[in-house]
DNA sequence: CATGAATGAGCCTTCATTCAT
DNA sequence: CATGAATGAAGGCTCATTCAT
């Protein structure tokens, strides 16, 4: 057990675990930022208000800080539309509740959802923190399935694909629109809101 | 006008073009290895025949050269369903070709297909080949819709989705597919081929 | 006098005392393993009880430290042969005993005497520890004179070199047989035995 | 194989290979200054002419150019009694010649020959350079050996003792006359030159 | 007393880029 | 044209040391 690992061990809820999620946050502003390539520990120290030299003292390695960062950020993704699935009452409720609690995370924190698909891109080259990004995709495929399973629900038909399918597809149209607006289409936003509603719909049984 | 840019122009078809796309080439294979962000210009030159010193001849920067590799490849595959779309003539033909087709090149060409996302992602972050990107991009979709249109013509229905729809579902699928093979999800590459079957219906009137 | 010295100073029996002998053994033990060059604060600290933080509270600094380790070890290496000095009968007896101790140690001991050896070097280029080295060198020296004159005066002669070739002698012998010990030359070290004794002959007049 | 182990096998007498010379050089002044723990590449760099970018060009590593280094050194000087062997006519010659030529090596090129035992004990700890070191040892003996030998010969004696016995004994008092040398004792050095001709007599049948 | 948090200089190494030849 | 030599900034990381608690 590395020393790193054994402080992480020691308590879940304490200083050390504090000061580490405070420089996940700041790794995941600076590569939100500049990118994973172009991201170094230098930067994410300046974005912190600890130096570069202290991240070794809280982290084993780059890997290790940038998967706590990315896990923090993309494990409460997962849970965003948790309310809604619990409390909408119908179809058209849901619909326009996860559609627009959709639109409006990706316009909020676009560099942050970039940052995800950039790390997920990494880690089909470096085994680094390949897990956790596996982890985080499991979780996100859960919660389309939730999503769907839910409103195939309210429906009261079935649904007509299979989690895979359903988190692809959702994930497809994220990502492309995230893409757009990020190259300025502001349009391609708006019909996000759309194109999730008839995504819903096309998935019913 | 650039000195590189300059011999660019100085003519289409000569040596100077040869040489660029041979590098374009080893450039291909060597991020397709690697990734971008951990592959350097030495390793794409030790791809080739020439030493890295003379890529700056052939190209205004690293930028450059990797711009000039994703268009050679990604072009291509823009064009890959051209023929299934001239020459299919039933929409249970064309369905099948274009699923094989899909399915192939997924399986045989993993790696190249992992650069492209990679590359496109790194689009987000630098300005450096963005332009490229967009333009693949455009001709990705393209392609797409005219398959979506060709088999609504074969079906006798009209398209029930716009273009950057159509595109952003087949890309989703293709890529959270492309991603689990490459984690060793072999079942992910067989389920492709049904699903993009049930993604061309599901994408009439 | 610095805050350290000051602490020594108090007392030579005492909590303090006792607490830098303990801390001067782990560093022993560490350095022996790995050797000066690669061996840092950390690493002596995982070898003790108290925590890196704590070794600035006992020592000045890391030479301090070394410094009284090696003079742990090596001081007691000068009295090793001073029972036999005093109780062996017979020039046999003498040259027996005298040349299994040697032996003895430098198999079971092999990397403190490696350690030695190391710091000797440093102390060469460094003036931290330089002169606890010269001391324990002058201790070294005394004990090879002590073993040539007490080896001569059981033979009835007197010696026939100075103490500082005799410990020279001693010395290269020594050292070159536990570099090649640790090169895996197990012949080198039953060869050192009948080497000795030819060198106490040699000695006398 | 190695870019660089590439280029050196190109060519032994190129411009290549005389930059490695002119870069061991530089690290030789720089190691037998401050020691093989105390110095950094840039500091070699600093000695040369080249940046310390450079040296990652010419060499695999640190070990890769200090195993030049040290190998360009201490082989010459396995060879420097090879003159005196050949053409002294008389023991007595061959004694002052002998005698005076290593006492002058020692004076003269101190800070070398403190560097050698340096890189020696580090080979102790380290497997970087250890081929080159037990190579160069082996040298040494050999050189040791053929002076004894050429000795005997004047003397119209055999030998009395072994090669690793006859390199331990010259190399333990050139050592430590070395290390005595280097704290300021002069005396020593003067004496060597009666002690090696001792040496050389004492090595006879 | 003892700790662990924090620092910043320094480590070896890699890199895109420039340029004389 | 093409090369290989050279650069210097930046990479991740380790270290002895300091100091508030």
């Amino acid at each position: 057990m590395s020393a790193t690992a054994e402080r992480v061990a020691r308590s879940t809820v304490n200083k050390f675990a504090q000061r580490r999620q405070m420089l996940a946050e700041s790794a995941l502003k600076a590569i939100a930022e500049q990118g994973y390539a172009e991201t170094g520990l230098r930067a994410i120290a300046q974005h912190s208000e600890l130096s570069h030299g202290s991240l070794h003292y809280y982290f084993e390695d780059k890997d290790d800080l940038i998967a706590l960062a990315v896990w923090n950020y993309k494990s409460e993704c997962a849970r965003r539309y948790d309310d809604i699935i619990a409390t909408a009452r119908t179809p058209e409720e849901f619909a326009d509740r996860f559609a627009s609690t959709m639109t409006g995370t990706l316009r909020d924190e676009a560099t942050l959802h970039r940052l995800w698909y950039d790390l997920r891109n990494q880690a089909m080259f470096n085994t680094g923190f390949r897990d956790t990004i596996v982890a985080i995709d499991d979780l996100l495929q859960e919660m389309v399935w939730a999503v769907v399973s839910r409103f195939a629900e309210l429906e009261g038909v079935a649904p007509a694909l299979t989690p895979p399918l359903a988190y692809a597809l959702f994930d497809g149209v994220f990502q492309n629109t995230l893409i757009r607006f990020l190259r300025g289409d502001t349009q391609a936003v708006e019909n996000l809101s759309i194109e999730v509603r008839g995504l819903l719909k096309s998935a019913l049984a």
